[in-house]
DNA sequence: TGCCTATATGTTATACTATAACATGGCTGC
DNA sequence: GCAGCCATGTTATAGTATAACATATAGGCA
């Protein structure tokens, strides 16, 4: 009922969910007694600077940036201990990691990806977990690891697409790319 | 509620599973238009050779088995061409492939991939549908291809796993792999 | 029949994603 | 200090997928 929006408007103060996911992720480290390392923060900035889906090629990139030369095996080894701590979860269907923007423990998280703008929207529905459980128990079937990632349209870009249908002449909206 | 099992035994005849897909992938081309190529049907027959899902590389490498030097982009068309069907299906969450066992056209599948036997069964339930395409209207998405992978336990290796947690002296029971 | 076009396949090279194996460094607790 | 653990560096390699261009084959049609 009172869920916070998945997806957020494009314009929106994107500085405010990073600097939440960090902190998320320091609560998480120093309770559980891991250690948020400066390269393990460094991977999962990069990977919070954007509500899209990036690789780990481009995570490496990013790094890069700063000034060293780290290897793919490094940029493996944060996300690991990023997605054994729930910090940030993988995109299996396009190679891609996305950061959590959940704040408390969970299981089965539905990815809802924007087919035009890339956003990739965490969603925990209690009812299409039981909805899935319940089927694959009819047969004999028990879930211990869904992946349910949804291709599809987001709102904003739902709403741009068709109003570029129903005008097409012209310059025709551009479409927004993650923040 | 008459839903044909989604797992069959292991010492099923799985024949009949071949034979069945085989043919259904001739009448699909025959309605369509559409041409069952040697190697075309080469590629299927291997993928539907068992209900565990196949990497592309172990593809290539049961071709190469006929004789022929096949170079993997010819594996990959030709599992476009399946895929693009409906005949085959990717299990993004695995990168492989696996015989759709289903005769009429759908969308929207759940793969239930055994962890222990690595079977994959096929299910189309119109509960998780709903219940997806449902909560993603919550929140302003709308549903275009839905990837909905479930690792977890068939009923076959769940029974056999609990019987050996029981008795965990002497042999135990294999895991059986998919026929 | 013989050309024409679309589709399918062959060939070579390369891009992209992920991990193995082993060495080194650095913090922590004794 | 040093032993042990964890994190990182280094090098090499495995695994997955596609680009670009050449050739072949099937069928439609003049
Ligand atoms: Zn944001
Ligand atoms: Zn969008
Ligand atoms: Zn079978
Ligand atoms: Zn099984």
């Amino acid at each position: 009922m009172s869920d916070p929006p998945l997806f957020l408007a494009a314009d929106h103060d994107h500085r405010i969910c990073a600097r939440a996911i960090l902190a998320h992720a320091e609560g998480v480290c120093r309770t559980r007694g891991t250690r948020l390392t400066e390269q393990r923060r460094r991977v999962l900035e990069i990977v919070a600077s954007s509500h899209a889906a990036i690789g780990a090629y481009a995570i490496m990139d990013r790094l890069k940036e700063g000034g060293g030369r780290p290897a793919p095996i490094a940029v493996y080894r944060a996300l690991d201990f990023l997605i054994a701590n729930s910090l940030v979860h993988r995109i299996a269907s396009r190679n891609a990691y996305v950061a959590c923007t959940h704040l408390g423990p969970h299981h089965g998280s539905q990815f809802l990806i924007c087919r035009r703008c890339g956003t990739v929207g965490e969603m925990t529905s209690e009812g299409v977990w039981q909805a899935l459980v319940g089927a694959a128990a009819g047969a004999g079937f028990s879930v211990v690891a869904p992946v349910i990632e949804v291709e599809g349209e987001c709102a904003a870009c739902h709403a741009a697409a068709t109003a570029a249908a129903a005008a097409p002449d012209g310059a025709a909206a551009d479409t927004v790319a993650g923040a």
